[in-house]
DNA sequence: TTTAGCACTCAGAGAGACAGAGTGCTAGCA
DNA sequence: TGCTAGCACTCTGTCTCTCTGAGTGCTAAA
């Protein structure tokens, strides 16, 4: 594979994700890069085509990469392309108007401006919480036999739950099981709560047993729900106007997002390009995948540590080397954002 | 406007909700109801049209319902459809197997049914819970200069949120502010939580003021996170396969489903239906309804009391005496889950 | 008031022609 | 040996034309 079939390829790639259009091999010699004639380039494309890098639509048409000449083109033609230094000003002084936002609100503005720049689907996660650490356990009593639980994590994660027993509390069993829960909870991770655990909670608790255990079921519906991830989905409806994309599929996607939760959570670093085929063979208990998409994912972290995903979902025909150190920069933004805020608040 | 003018309307409504093409009077005067010739129907027809009842899509096409038409056929040409007494023990013993399931399941369940059988997209609010009023504040120290505020609702809401603080607060301060907030927050209905209210919060509280302003912020944030309203969609996709409306619409209808909430408000009583041009001259201030489609909500409640409302969305061409039976039973049925629940639970 | 008959209209499907873009192959040139 | 010019061939998309069928409105008769 010479040095002028890739950049051949290369060469078709630009076009079509430009034009949408399969491209011809005199499109490719007017190129001011290229300087042999159609007739040599019609040569390498046919061989490009035998290894599967490029296809034709119908016999008379042009070339048109696959995902496969996607992924030459991305490992081997793109070679760091960078933002450009006016467009990295306006996005930092974007974020320096939002510094008083959340995480949440943070992961919000980013997806919802990588979706507008982009024109594709943006989604983000947040890491798997299973090593954040129960920090607290309240128990509040707010009526009639009803009960919050509240439960808050290492990770600033807080959530309750209201939970209605058989007979009210007297001062002396609440203070029982605060202190219970403490004891037995304090510093355990959230993956480490298990059934088991909390049948052996259960049965610890002696006389209690009876009056209490709607409480622990309650408690442990709580930790279920906070070892979910969140997921942020923004400008699904860009997709609309790809034609390569099938409606039925964008839809399906939009009703039922979370199929994409396994996927974003692939083992990987740095940035990752992923296409729908891929997806289908590595995933394939997943009843579904948008048709033809790609999808590229990167990961922001705090103070050093994995902290979650962010990712474009568009076309597999998608401008990579200008979309790409898009998700480069809006990943570090983030990083940098959330370990500044942990610093100055701790 | 003569009995046999209404039959025919309503031989048209239906021929087109099933057949989905423009009806011919030919094919009305096959049907065997109608004794008269096809030549009368097209008389019939012709003053249907100028009374905007019907239109057609070109000159020689058959005649289709406008909105119109379909108002006056749900008004005086449906009498009363009737569920099937076997549709209804079915749905019936649905649901009782899912007694234990919370009003939040009995929603989700009630509307993913209804999308089903209707093959439309079902929709759901509760009730606008601005009447309902405070019944508990409580603030919990969990970290370094973080708390958690804890508002809970007569109607059982339970919403929380952490806010940091400048400084640490002392036990004093903490009592003192459980002791305030209590003191003036109690029984106080959320509609009356304005800005101006929390302003004289703060400046009745003297001393404390500055120190503790971030909570009663957090704490007003709080209370109008609990005054939105749930919105619950369940099964847009079958809009899909309606040729009458636009995938665009139903998309940008997808990313942004907030936008029915003031529709679904609208005052009235028992089943309502509602055109987009309807909601369109209703509601010009919102930016889309999705066109040529029609809505129809119904009331449900809790102990008499209006909880919330159900609804359909789908084509205008609908059948109508199919749906709105079936939506009329859903109302009663989740009326009477969660009235009966109350009763055994107080 | 209803019906039978007739002329008229219009959309959609199908066939055929044509232009244009692009290819593969062959023969010649450096 | 690698590149190029030229040519025949292929295929799609578009345009035009025609034809069919469904449906109408109008008129005259029952």
């Amino acid at each position: 594979m010479d040095d002028r079939k890739l950049r051949i390829l290369a060469a078709v790639v630009d076009e079509y994700v430009t034009t949408g259009e399969p491209v011809g091999s005199k499109t490719i010699a007017a190129l001011p890069d290229i300087n042999v004639s159609s007739a040599t380039i019609r040569n390498d494309m046919a061989v490009l085509e035998q290894l599967g890098l490029l296809e034709q639509p119908h016999t008379s048409a042009g070339r048109v990469p696959t995902f496969q000449g996607y992924k030459v083109y991305i490992e081997k033609c793109m070679h760091g392309a960078q933002l450009p230094a006016e467009e990295k000003q306006r996005l930092d002084s974007m974020f320096a108007d939002e510094q008083l936002l959340t995480e949440d609100g943070l992961i919000q503005s980013a997806t919802s401006a990588l979706a507008e720049i982009t024109k594709c689907a943006a989604v983000a996660v947040n890491a798997m919480p299973q090593f954040s650490v129960i920090s607290k356990v309240e128990v509040i009593p707010t009526g009639k036999r009803l009960y919050v639980i509240l439960l808050i994590t290492s990770a600033g994660n807080i959530k309750n739950k209201a939970c209605r027993l058989e007979f009210d509390l007297n001062e002396e069993q609440l203070d029982f099981f605060t202190a219970f829960l403490t004891e037995h909870l304090h510093g355990v991770s959230l993956s480490d709560l298990s059934p088991e655990m909390f049948d052996q909670l259960v049965t610890a608790m002696g006389a209690y047993m009876a009056t209490l255990s709607p409480l622990v079921q309650g408690l442990y519906e709580l930790s279920r729900d906070m070892m979910r991830q969140e997921l942020t989905v923004n400008g699904t409806r860009n997709l609309l106007t790809c034609e390569e994309l099938k409606t039925q599929d964008i839809v399906e996607f939009m009703e039922n997002q979370d199929v994409i939760m396994p996927i974003l959570n692939d083992t990987f670093s740095g940035i990752h390009v992923m296409f729908s085929e891929d997806a289908k063979r590595d995933h394939p208990q997943e009843t579904f995948v948008i048709g033809n998409s790609s999808m590229i994912v990167g990961e922001y972290s705090k103070d050093g540590k994995a902290a979650g995903r962010l990712g474009i979902i568009g076309p597999m025909r998608l401008n990579y080397a200008k979309v790409i150190p898009y998700l480069e920069y809006f990943t570090e933004k983030i990083s940098n954002l959330i370990s500044e805020k942990e610093e100055d608040d701790t």
